[in-house]
DNA sequence: AAAAAGTTGGCACATCTGTGCTATTTCAAT
DNA sequence: ATTGAAATAGCACAGATGTGCCAACTTTTT
């Protein structure tokens, strides 16, 4: 009885899938109404009698994109394959090259594309092989790191961009964070910083590093933080930060001194634009991402497998 | 290059048969026009991309059905597994449990429905387990069998037949082959065969057997063919019969002085009835099986895996 | 034997899907 | 830079497909 029901299901299949037969035909050529057919497909997909099977590549990498884009209500994610054997500079450069292969596709014309820190956002430079040239227009989102960290600094990297997309770049020139808010209010308020305070305003791009939870080895954190920043940023349990801001595992910007001292695009701001894609991998920088994601200050994740998989746990 | 293209039909297809997304959704989500998506989609599975596959059954059955059905042009084709460890006897079971099946489903309430010998559609009787009854007619289509075969006799078949689907059946008081044409006429115009020539000509299933070539062991043809009989079907290269009519392996009747005397439906005449099922199985028969399919006299086919890879090889 | 649960036939109707056609765009190669 | 080939956008339209609904029928359970 189920044998014989099984037997008919995977007839119909057959028919189906391997036959090409529309199911008006398979209704006539079994003497079973049509809606019966398409109900007996359902049924042996349900019961895996048919299986579909999607190979080449890993779909495992798919489902963890569905997963964090609903969970998130994220516009788009990419999560590309983790290669264990890699280095931690390897595994960067993969994700650099993804990040470069998604703005190439999500770049229009005359955007503004707004860039953070970060080794991962420099090398997607060196990722961009012949992009379609734009007329974009390239501008930091914060003020510059340590001077030790000069490969990395924005102007480099939005300078590099404008050059690959042929469009031009704005400067900052001045470090993340300043010693008084006054100094910091000085230079964000004077005439040099206009445009790029305009462009802020009208942001249609913003590629983001997410930082992770402050070690002694950051080094570009070194030179811009004082020592009691730094005991601050314990105290409340930072746990990360974006574009300069810091925030708790909450979610919870750690607003205060420091931030009044920080050059930087205010998170609500950031908001404001309409792609946000933050591009970070490694277990360290997991609460961070999650917590952005939860904030609703990112709308789009480039990660990698390992770092999709712990988001999800 | 084409490693993104794969990755973009694999993303395509994950979401249309993993995620169940509608090509409109895949579309708006993927910024790619609809029928694009259709196209990749067939591009996907030419590519082997995504391969649907259907299990617990194996498809190759269903192969070997489709084929022949095409290739004569049949209604429906069934085609068993052989297992190879199993005798003669076990495989014919499984033969008669499958034409059991078969009759099952096609059979109609006021059906009449007629059989000739052998062991295979004697054994359905035993495999039709609580059939819905009907009110059929059941009615031989041939003389009987030599006394040393009884068991097969078709007077058995059709009374156990009308016993299990609630039916009538008639009988028929002759052997398959008469001492003379005169014999021959006078036992087939008389009253007592009126009802069954009337059925004859008013068939609406036949099941029937396929004969093999005659060997020395095929003992129930010895007491019915004469030695002259023998000499003429070995000289005519007879390479099997149905309902005791012999052929040639190019479909030709062997008409003459032995089909004069027997007493069975003609092949004409069978050929106006709707469905007329042959089954038989094992290699020696396989000829005879194709002269059969392509004279037109049979309409369906119930056999088993290697017999049906011979039929088509 | 009666009741309950599940299956199929049958129809209506809204989508969904495939395909032919043309205009654009993209890409590669010269 | 130019050209030629391939892919895609875009539209129209005919089928194909899924689903809700109800009645008739089977099978299972009790």
């Amino acid at each position: 009885m189920k044998q014989e029901r099984n037997h008919l299901l995977a007839k119909v299949a057959y028919l189906y899938y391997e036959q090409d037969y529309t199911q008006a035909q398979i209704a006539k050529e079994l003497g079973i109404y049509r809606t019966t057919i398409s109900r007996m497909l359902k049924q042996a997909r349900d019961q895996h009698i048919v299986e579909i099977h999607i190979q080449g590549m890993d779909t495992g990498l798919f489902n963890l994109e569905f997963q964090i884009k609903n969970k998130y209500h994220l516009q788009s994610v990419v999560v590309i394959a983790s290669q264990a054997h890699d280095s931690h500079q390897q595994k960067n450069q993969r994700l650099s090259q993804a990040a470069a292969l998604h703005l190439k596709q999500i770049i229009k014309p005359h955007d503004i594309v707004g860039f953070s820190w970060g080794s991962v956002l420099a090398g997607i430079v060196w990722q961009l092989h012949n992009p379609t040239k734009t007329d974009a227009t390239f501008v930091p989102l914060v003020g510059g790191p340590s001077p030790s960290n000069s490969q990395y600094h924005v102007n480099g990297i939005v300078y590099d961009m404008a050059r690959q997309f042929g469009g031009k770049s704005l400067f900052v020139d001045a470090a993340a964070v300043q010693e008084s808010k006054y100094v910091r209010d000085g230079i964000m308020n004077s005439h040099y910083f206009q445009e790029i305070r305009y462009d802020w305003d009208h942001l249609n791009i913003a590629m983001v590093g997410i930082g992770g939870p402050l070690s002694t080895q950051t080094s570009h954190w070194r030179d811009l933080l004082s020592v009691e920043d730094e005991e601050m940023l314990r105290q409340r349990e930072a746990i990360g930060d974006c574009c300069c801001t810091f925030f708790d595992r909450y979610g919870k910007i750690l607003s205060g001194d420091l931030l009044d001292r920080t050059i930087a695009i205010p998170l609500d701001q950031l908001q404001k634009a309409d792609i946000r894609v933050g591009v970070a991998r490694s277990v360290t920088k997991v609460p961070a991402i999650k917590a952005l994601l939860k904030m609703g200050t990112l709308n789009s994740l480039i990660t990698d497998e390992e770092t999709a998989q712990r988001i999800l746990a």
